[in-house]
DNA sequence: TTTGCAAAATTGGTCAACCAGTTACTGGTA
DNA sequence: TACCAGTAACTGGTTGACCAATTTTGCAAA
């Protein structure tokens, strides 16, 4: 009995700001709503889909992350311009966002970072190299303190992002640097002699992201990385547990 | 006078959720709220912080998002557990991510399509290149009829993301397409005959990713955007206003 | 003293009512 | 007829109250 009810709840998680967003799908596919219209009410919606208010702002918000609807003040909220199938193409896609798997995530953290590391090379100041070299300061701080040093590391790294000047880039290392933080507390990646080589590859990034040499920055992040690439590829199932 | 209100109105723009999560940051970097500690509850706080607790609860699920704090249904709310500097430098950048400009947009669409039409290239599998094929016959199509066609274009590069096998890359090519797709329309990006040389580009892409040759698709892939690039670089203002 | 269980307090989730600003309409006026 | 002021209806924003589930508490029985 107890398995039965539990298969069930494994498939239910479906929520509901989840369902409001495939009623305004269809709404769009079904032409009720075309691009640049404005949507129904949130009291209107609610009421037609027979849910709370909260959950047709939640909805909406999700989709306004996206980029699909805009929501202008005490006016209305109203769809993107963009065409039937690629709105219709973008909410699919929102709502199937799995997930994020540690192969996929150190895979895309190492396309990120090694163009940072370009870019921080080509267009740093000296303000840049004073925070990269704090941030290195504390993880050296960190590794000759025997401790993991994880969070020290992804900092520098994130400052490498920020010293990068590109917003969308910097942005997208901001959401995958939680991820891949956890992944690596919970699989234990960093340990044995790993940090202290780790901190002289640190230093040599460092070093040509100052005499900005673009290539040689990108190739040492991408050597710099390779463990840990290797490290996802050979641990693809995600926990130990059978 | 008016000016006056109006030089105002452009700095007081700081919604109450990030005042919020500037809160919690303080109360983290206070040592009052360590990692791993379970948040007071979202009463105790909309208390504390004279607000009320929808802001209490925007803030939570913004933080949430980015994967510093996790909470769990009827319990509480709990603080990733990454170490106080980590923390700090997080929501510091969280409440920072500023509007994204065009070039750094471009810029990252670049790194992150050559990318995609490498992996695409090493891992479709025979329904991805059905999947690709018709979104190359809906762009020919638009293409043909005289119409702009970018969504169809975009939408052609959402299915190579898709055939990557990678979430995360995927995710983050959804994050960044609706922002390319309005600047696209706003800065009228396409036009003349650059459409009909982009349609055979298309064609020259998906025949390496058929033909599983990671290497060349990539290449031609990043032939295929370097004009857009150049006309972000060309294109460094937002707006023509002045 | 320890254990078990039930009641009470606390949690995040949900909702319905209220607020302030925007829009659309209506009627009268130049 | 054209236009504009005033108002009524409607918008998203915000709040406080209610709900079900969880956690804690405290008493009673072993």
């Amino acid at each position: 009995m107890k398995e039965l009810i539990n298969s069930f709840s494994e498939i239910v998680v479906e929520k509901p700001s989840d369902k409001i967003i495939n009623q305004i799908k269809e709404l769009i596919s079904s032409g009720q709503l075309k691009p640049g219209d404005k949507l129904p009410s949130e009291r209107q919606l609610s009421e037609r889909f027979a849910v709370g208010r909260t959950y047709v702002r939640d909805a909406i918000r999700k989709l306004e992350f996206y980029g699909i609807l805009k929501t202008l003040p005490q006016s209305g909220t109203v769809v993107a311009g963009f065409g039937i199938s690629a709105l219709e193409r973008l909410i699919t896609d929102v709502l199937k966002l799995e997930g994020t798997d540690f192969h996929s995530l150190v895979e895309t953290r190492v396309l990120l970072e090694t163009n940072s590391a370009r870019f921080a090379a080509e267009r740093r100041t000296k303000d840049d190299i004073v925070s990269l070299s704090n941030a290195l300061d504390a993880y050296e701080r960190a590794v000759k303190a025997g401790k993991s040093a994880v969070e020290e590391d992804l900092l520098f790294h994130l400052t490498i992002a920020e010293a990068s000047k590109n917003s969308v880039l910097n942005s997208l290392m901001l959401i995958v640097t939680p991820d891949i933080l956890t992944y690596f507390k919970e699989n234990n990646v960093c340990s044995g002699n790993r940090p202290l080589s780790a901190l002289e590859e640190h230093h040599i990034i460092l070093q040509h992201i100052v005499n900005k040499d673009a290539h040689e920055a990108e190739k040492s992040m991408r050597e710099h990385l390779s463990d840990i690439l290797n490290f996802s590829s050979k641990n693809l199932k995600p926990k130990g547990n059978e």
